[in-house]
Order: C-alpha cells, then sequence, then structure tokens
DNA sequence: AAATCGTGGGC
DNA sequence: TGCCCAAGATT
C-alpha cells in the first residue's frame, strides 16, 4: 500500500530530525569535530575508532597528527614510524592499512580523500562503516552508516532480539540506516549519523540504558516492551587459546638492549621485541634460552605476568640477561637500541612495559 | 565465511 | 580481583 509506504517514510523523517536535533544540542566536544570537517583528520579519527572507544583514540590522536600532519606527510614515513605512533592503541593492521592508503590517496587521487562510498572502500582498512562516515560527514553526502553503537540503537528501536553479530541483525540495521538518511533532509544526514553513534555511546548504552533521557523512548519497540536490556542478545564468545612468550631482555655495557621486529603478520605483526622463544603449554628453559642466543649471559630469575588479545592467553616469562662477549652488528633485523630509541620504535603494550618500565 | 586482530574499562 | 565485553576490516 503505498499510503503505508509514504507514512513511514514521514515517520522515519521525523525521527531522523530528532535524532539531529538532540545531536546538535548535545554533542561532546571532540578533537576530530572540527568545523569544517578534514578528510584526512576524519580518516585518521575513523581509522582509529574502529573497534576502539573515543576515549582511547583522544589519548593518541592528536600525537599521531603531530606526527604526520597532512596525508603527504604520512605517504612519505616509513611504516616503523606509522607503527610507533600507533603503539598502545591494538589492532596494528589498521596502521599500516592507513599508511597504504595515504600513498595511494597520493599517488593515484592527487592528494584528495575520495568523497564517495564506492571510492573510499577501495581504499585499503576503509570498509562500509569508515566509508559511510566520512562521505557523509565530512562530504555531507546522502551515504548510510552502522558501527556497534547504531546497530545496538536500531534494533532496539526496532525490538528485535538479535545478537549483533547475527546476519540478519546486521541486515536489518543497515537496512533502517539507510532508510533513515533517505528520509533526511540532506542538511541533516551528517548530524543524523553523528546523533546515532552519539545516541548510543551516551544514552542507549551496552548495559544500563538511559531510556528516561532518550528523544526516541516514544517511538522504541525495545522500551515499550521492556526489553531494551536484552537486545542485543549476547553473542558466542570467542575462544582463547594459551601461549607462552619466554623473552629475554638482555643489555650490553651501555645499557641497550636486544630488540627485532616480529614477523610481517599475525600478533603484533611488524611490532618490535626482544628475543622470545614461543611455545604452547609452558615457558621455554634458561637452556633453549641459551642457545638462542650464545653471547648473552641469561638470568635464571624470571618474571611472570599473563597479557589477554581477543584471541589468547599470553603467558610472558621475562628473563633478564647481560651480553658476555661483545661481538659486530647483530644478526640482520636485530638491533641494539637505546631507551630513548626504544621510545621510537613500535612495541605493543607488554613489551612497553617489559623493556621501558621497571 | 569463519577466524583473526589489542586494549582498557566496567562490574 | 578476575572475568567479560566492545563490534570493523580483512582473508
Amino acid at each position: 500500500m503505498a499510503g503505508c509506504a509514504a507514512n513511514s517514510r514521514s515517520r522515519d523523517r521525523r525521527m531522523a530530525a530528532t535524532i539531529a536535533e538532540w545531536f546538535r544540542a548535545s554533542q561532546r566536544a571532540l578533537p576530530w569535530r572540527t568545523s569544517p570537517r578534514d578528510p584526512y583528520r576524519s580518516l585518521v579519527a575513523e581509522t582509529m575508532l574502529q573497534q576502539t572507544q573515543v576515549a582511547r583514540v583522544v589519548e593518541k590522536y592528536e600525537g599521531f597528527l603531530q606526527r604526520f600532519p597532512d596525508v603527504e606527510s604520512l605517504s612519505r614515513a616509513a611504516e616503523q614510524d606509522v607503527l610507533a605512533a600507533w603503539s598502545g592503541l591494538g589492532y596494528y593492521r589498521r596502521a599500516r592499512n592507513l599508511h597504504r592508503a595515504s600513498r595511494r590517496i597520493v599517488e593515484d587521487l592527487d592528494g584528495r580523500v575520495p568523497d564517495m562510498v564506492d571510492e573510499l572502500k577501495k581504499l585499503p582498512g576503509v570498509g562500509r562503516y569508515t566509508a559511510g562516515a566520512i562521505a557523509s560527514i565530512v562530504f555531507e553526502k546522502r551515504a548510510a552508516l552502522v558501527d556497534g553503537n547504531v546497530a545496538r540503537v536500531l534494533l532496539r528501536l526496532e525490538g528485535m532480539r538479535l545478537a549483533s553479530d547475527d546476519r540478519g541483525a546486521e541486515e536489518l540495521a543497515w537496512r533502517r540506516a539507510e532508510e533513515l538518511v533517505v528520509a533526511a533532509p540532506a542538511a541533516d544526514v551528517a548530524a543524523l549519523n553523528e546523533g546515532l553513534m552519539e545516541l548510543g555511546a551516551v544514552v542507549c548504552k551496552p548495559v544500563g540504558p538511559r531510556c528516561g533521557e532518550c528523544p526516541l523512548r516514544r517511538r522504541c519497540a525495545a522500551h515499550r516492551a521492556g526489553t531494551q536490556d536484552e537486545i542485543p542478545l549476547p553473542k558466542a564468545r570467542a575462544k582463547r587459546r594459551e601461549v607462552f612468550h619466554t623473552c629475554v631482555v638482555a643489555r650490553d655495557s651501555d645499557g641497550r638492549v636486544l630488540v627485532a621486529p616480529r614477523s610481517e603478520d599475525g600478533l603484533w605483526a611488524g611490532m618490535f621485541q626482544p628475543p622470545t622463544i614461543e611455545n604452547e603449554g609452558g615457558h621455554a628453559s634458561v637452556d633453549d634460552l641459551a642457545l638462542m642466543l650464545p653471547s648473552v649471559e641469561v638470568e635464571g630469575e624470571r618474571q611472570d605476568f599473563t597479557h589477554h588479545t581477543t584471541h589468547r592467553i599470553v603467558q610472558f616469562g621475562v628473563h633478564r640477561g647481560r651480553v658476555r662477549l661483545r661481538e659486530g652488528a647483530p644478526a640482520a633485523p636485530s638491533r641494539w637500541l637505546s631507551r630513548d630509541e626504544l621510545a621510537a620504535v613500535p612495541l605493543s603494550n607488554p613489551h612497553r612495559r617489559m623493556l621501558l618500565e621497571e
């Protein structure tokens, strides 16, 4: 029925206007919310925001931009320096992808970030969400966006008791996000999209949603049914396997420490670490370590700590050691680095802890 | 296309 | 404190 479609369209138009209005009245000041939006800065911010909470990004964002103020400087940088600036943020592949994207922008796109979703999605590290965010928020195109916050808001509005990683839930969220974007006045699209995310972040929170403060509560099926706390349904938890990383923090007579980059793929790809034996089932012995590092005297005392990642429980065992004999340069990728040099190299948090703290 | 990839914060 | 959690891109 045409009348029905027209009705839902006008409901969506009012809902979009409500969200945009709420956002304009309530938005937090965030460093990337400049006016006008800078496409490069937004690309950096949106990449950092993937899977990462706002507070975490706020800590790293300015430093990264100070280091790489524009797309040209990022494109000229060595990958290692980009990873170093990303240290501590996690999901380090994002940094490599951002770096590659900057090169493509400078080399193939005349230094300009694309303004259309299809072109944006061709950039490494830019998927459906990030493309929608940049197209709509920076270039004010009529593009939809769904992140975890938006998915939760839309699932609750529809009262759909689904898990957020459910295929149907994802489809529903994107369909609703697009319907809202189509119904909104062009000038409201950016505020609508940011408003949906902000609503999820500060009102329609995963735990303890503040329905009393929600501008959409009268239109919300979950609120009506009292099911907001059950949506989205919990999703299957990833299994984590335990691995043992036995490390030697070896110092030379000048206090420099031996490190080498990790493999180009897998966990902490390209990040630096001290000589390490990775085992399952238990820590490598001092003898094993001595075999790996004949020029280093390994101390028997081992300091242990546990580090959790999404898919692993990493049991770190850290030995200290001293160089026995002064040889020439270490084998290919290994380097002796001073404390200051170490601070400029890519380090995961547990490796930063064992190398620069204590 | 199911699995992989970090980290800090909340309870 | 120890466990649980978020939720985007890629292969």
